[in-house]
Order: C-alpha cells, then structure tokens, then sequence
DNA sequence: GCGTCTTGTGACAACGTTGTCAGCCCCGCG
DNA sequence: CGCGGGGCTGACAACGTTGTCACAAGACGC
C-alpha cells in the first residue's frame, strides 16, 4: 500500500480509502490509485485489515468427523453457500471422532479468529471453548450436544423417529426384531437405540440380547451379523452404512424380512430389495445450524436456542 | 500478551517466547507466564503472528464447483487431511461452474494470504492470479487445465479411458453406439467424447449426429433420452449422473443394450443390472494434486508439472 | 473582509505479535 | 582483578492496514 501511494503520489491513507470505497476521495485522486494498484498488482492484506480494524475476519469454522461422508458432505455444501450469501469464507476441517484432534483444531480455528464456529461433536467436553464464548463467539452444535458449554444446538429427532419406525414394523405383525448399531458411545446411537426400546417395550416384547448387536463398524460386519441372525422378522439398522450391509445379505440369502434403516442414503431407490428408511433433510438440518449462527454473528442476543428436526418413514427400493 | 505480561512480572517478548516454546526462558519465568495465561484464558493470535513474522499462514484453499457432490467431497476429504498432516488448516469454497464467482472467491482466498491453493477450474482465463503466482503462490489445477497461467496440472486420462470403454463396446460386436453427454463447454466432457470419437472412427463406424447426444444434465433427461433412442445396441454415459438415470430407464424397460459409464459410483455394485464404468481413484488424484501443492509450498522450485491419471474398466451392477 | 463550515487530505498511532539488538548478570580464564 | 563470553531479558520497531485527529483550501454568509 505504501508503494500504491508512492507511485500515486498520495499518502498511504488516501489509497486505503479508496481500496475501502470511501466517497471522501477526488475522482481524479481515485483514478491515479486505482492505476498505481493496477500497475502493481496490489491486492489488500485482509488479515492486516481486519487486525486493525477489529471487526469480523468475515471467516466461519466447520468441524464435521469427515468431509468425504456424503452427510456431511450435504452439510459442508449448505454451509459453505449459507457463509457465501454472507461473503464469508469457510475453514472445513474433519476431527475423524477423535476428541483429542477435535479440540486441536477448534483451538486453531479460534487462533485464526473465526466469527464463529458450527461443531459436530465428536468429544464430550468442550469447556475449553468456554473462554471464547463469554468473549461473545457463537457456537452452534449440529447433529449432536456439545457437553460443558451451553450453546445452540440443532438434533434430528433420533429417538422419536426410531420409535415410530419399528411402532410399524410392529404393527405389520413382526416381534423377532434385531437392532445392528455402531456403538453406544455416539450420542445419536444411543437416542435411536431407546427409541427402538421405547416401542419394543411399549408392545410388551420381552428383552432379548441376542437381538441387540453393537460393534456394527461397517457394512461387512452388518453383512456378517445379518448372516448370523437369520431366525428374525425385521432388522433394524441405525445408520445407513450398516443398513447397506445388511441390505446386501438379504438380497444375497433371499426371503421377506423387514429391514428399516435409520439415514436414507443416494440411489436407495434404486436398491433389488424393498426396505424402509427412517429420513430426514440434512440440508435443513445444516440450514438451520448455519441460519443460527449467522445470526449470532449479526448481533442475536436472545438464549441459547435447542433445535429439533423431524424424521419421516420412506419406502425404498425396487419391489 | 500484554495483560499476561503484566500479570506473570515480565516483559512482552517473554511471553511471546514462551508461546513459540523458546528454550531461552528461566522455568520459573515461564511457569508464571502458563499461569497467567491460562487465568486469562489468553489464545495467540495467529493472524498477528503472521502477519509479524512474515511466514506462511498455515492456510490453504480449495476451489471445487460443489462440495455436496461426492466426487469433490472425497477430494476434499483428502486435500483437508494432507492439509492436516502439514498443520494447516483448509479453505473449501464452491464456484457453482460460475467463473465469475470463482474469481471472486479466489481473490478472496489471495486476500487472506493462504500459501496456496487447489483449484478445479470453473472459468477459462485463470490470468488474474497471476501476480500472486509471480509472488511464489503455488496453485495445482486440479481435473482440469486452468487458463493463463503455467502452474501445476493433475489430470485422469479422460480420452485414454472413454477409447479403451467404447474399444470394447465394439470387440463384443456392438456398431450402434450413443453418446450422452453434459455439456460440450466442459473440459472433462470434449475429451472424454474426443476419446470415443477415436475409438468409433478407427473401427470405421460412420458419424450419425441423431447418436450424440449434448445438454444432458440431469439423470432425468438421460432417462428420456434413453427411452426415445430404443434401438442402439449401447449408450455410453460421460458422467455418472447420466449413467444413473440411463441405468433406471434401461431396468425399467428391460432389453440387453450394454451400458458403459464414466465415473464409478457408490453403490454401483448394487445396481439391479450389468454395466460397466470407467474408473479411477478420485483419491488419488486428489492426493496427488495436494502433495504436489505441499512440495511447492514447502521450496519445490522445479518446472510446472502435469500429471495424468489412468482410468481402467470395471463390471458393476448384480447380474 | 472576516469568521465559520465543509470537503478533502495526510500525519500519526494503533491492532497483536515477533525480529533485532542492547544490556544485564554471572561465570571462567589469564 | 580485569576481561571476554554465554545465557536471559527487555525496549523498540516493524508487519500492512485503518481510526483519529489536525490541517489546508475553498464555499458561504454577513
């Protein structure tokens, strides 16, 4: 900028209002800078800009537990347009549900001064983002609560949509019901698990361990799980890798069990197979996260807000 | 920094050497200083600290034309953890295919002085990062070749790919071959249809414009087209959009008119008929385009490069 | 012709941090 | 006892930009 206004013969405050749009400049004063700026290819320092300045770095931080997982894909793209329409500019990074990584990187995004930050928790504590909130950065939970911080939080409705998933399964006459889940230790696990109690109980089905397999990590282990349980009406499956495992042994083995599916997933119409899903929209899902914390950002005050997303039950695939 | 000096007794520069872990610190000095730090909940700021010391940011970014979309959602899954290997942190922005937003938003990126950037190329002229490049920016084009500028390329063998696919359409005796495509204005897509051109011409299949088929965006016009052209004895899709929507046309119709599509897909195997995709690895390219943006942020000073990654063919789909 | 206001411009400090360098103290050596 | 050197520490300036304020020049009213 200095050279910008040696070359323009101003001072170093006249081309700073004319890169900044002030009208207080003579036109002709405005011409030569913006030629100095042309001939030098000067382009404005926005990390000086905004340290001076001390507004907003006009930057928003994402962690989500990886960016190649269509889900999050689908809420990194509705994010990232949200960030746009407010000519902002958005920090993706994956913490791949290690806590210890998730903190690294939400302590570097707040070192880079984002105004403000959209967390899917893969930790339980995030007390150590409490400092930068009380200093007024907005945090905005998605997908599950963050723990030891009060924030906004947006949840799909896990348990209510699993419930009313087997609730049919049961009234199609089914009561040899498997559940295949990935691990109680993910919040959203455990909600879809008790929802899928709360209607097996509700029917007064008799508790069953055999027919409740935690550790299903992947669609092979769903595959292999199906494979074993072979003596049961309806497979409840409570993400969608494992619904597409189990999904693959069914058309292999043959035969009329239900399966249901929480997460519909792409091309799931198009699957050999008819099955149920329980869907939702991640896209308002991530909307709304992003909505809420532009928001904050543009100076909401108001509490604290906790957001819940309905599911809906979709028929799939060929019949 | 300065209300932590004050607190811990000692000077400015003393903090800021105990947060860079200068060994020249007294432990006693530098315990007083952690304390004070972590009383006031003081975070270093990073934009201050490079814009002081003149080094990298630790900032890259990455300009794709959709994150939603899986193909650039595992690219910029890989990008975002070569990125974290190097500790840096990833801007993901999206050109929409809009060249004017993508310089936008590369303008953007330049102005937050990242140390280098991933792009895949929306618009032709590439000419406005040219001063930044002159001033040791490195930018990996990526999928496609920018425009007015030499500066890293890493490409999929396209034409290579869709000739050994339409070569083998013809050894099973096929002749009456349709092309479906995007749109011509894309890269991927004139070289991809360049590629079976090639192929078509050397096996002396005379040209019938009525088989090439441009403007097909969307898996629902590639369902239409396929209905309206019911007598070809195969179609070959130039992306897997539409080859979905060709596949859903050809089960519900029935018949055995090969398929052959670029780009694998997910679930593809699963599909409720054959086909046959021209793949590569997504990830590779990405990770490609990435390690060789690291090495040139890292000094890399040697010529621009272009690499190229091969496509192989791959039966998909349940028989 | 004088004071006052408006408009445009520039000098200077400051944002939060780090590089440079000077200075202090203490040790060991001759 | 004096001197050189190494180990720590701090004062100060600087990174690239913008906020504050002062000032000059012209317009206007009386």
């Amino acid at each position: 900028m200095v050279d910008v206004a040696k070359r323009a013969g101003v001072s170093l405050k006249t081309v700073s209002r004319v890169v900044n749009g002030s009208p207080q400049v003579q036109p002709e004063l405005a011409d030569r800078v913006h030629a100095a700026i042309a001939e030098l290819g000067f382009r404005r320092n926005h990390l000086a800009s905004a340290l001076r300045s001390g507004q907003l770095t006009a930057t928003v931080g994402l962690l989500i537990e990886e960016i190649a997982n269509p889900f999050y894909a689908t809420i990194a793209g509705v994010v990232a347009e949200t960030a746009r329409e407010h000519d902002t500019l958005l920090f993706t990074a994956s913490s791949e549900e290690d806590p210890v990584r998730e903190e690294l990187l939400l302590r570097d995004l707040c070192a880079r001064r984002v105004d403000g930050l959209i967390v899917v928790p893969a930790g339980y504590d995030h007390g150590f983002l409490r400092s930068e909130v009380e200093r007024g950065l907005p945090v905005v939970f998605l997908d599950r609560p963050g723990g030891g911080l009060v924030a906004d939080t947006v949840l799909l409705d896990n348990r209510g949509g699993t419930r009313a998933g087997v609730e049919r399964l049961l009234a199609g006459g089914h009561r040899r019901i498997a559940v295949l889940l990935d691990s109680v230790g993910v919040y959203t696990m455990r909600e879809r698990l008790a929802g899928a109690q709360e209607a097996l109980a509700a029917a007064g089905i008799p508790y069953d361990p055999t027919l409740v397999r935690e550790g299903v990590k992947d669609p092979a282990t769903a595959a292999a799980v199906v494979a074993e349980l072979s003596d049961v009406d309806a497979y409840v499956c409570l993400n969608n890798r494992i619904t597409v495992g189990a999904l693959q042994e069914l058309v292999r083995r043959g035969g009329d069990a239900e399966l249901l599916g929480f997460d519909d997933f792409e091309l799931s119409y198009l699957m050999p197979r008819p099955f149920t899903v329980i869907a939702y929209d991640p896209k308002e899902l991530a909307r709304r996260a992003a909505d809420l914390l532009f928001a904050r950002i543009a100076g909401d005050e108001t509490w604290p807000r906790t957001e819940v997303l309905p599911t809906h039950l979709i028929e799939r695939g060929l019949r």
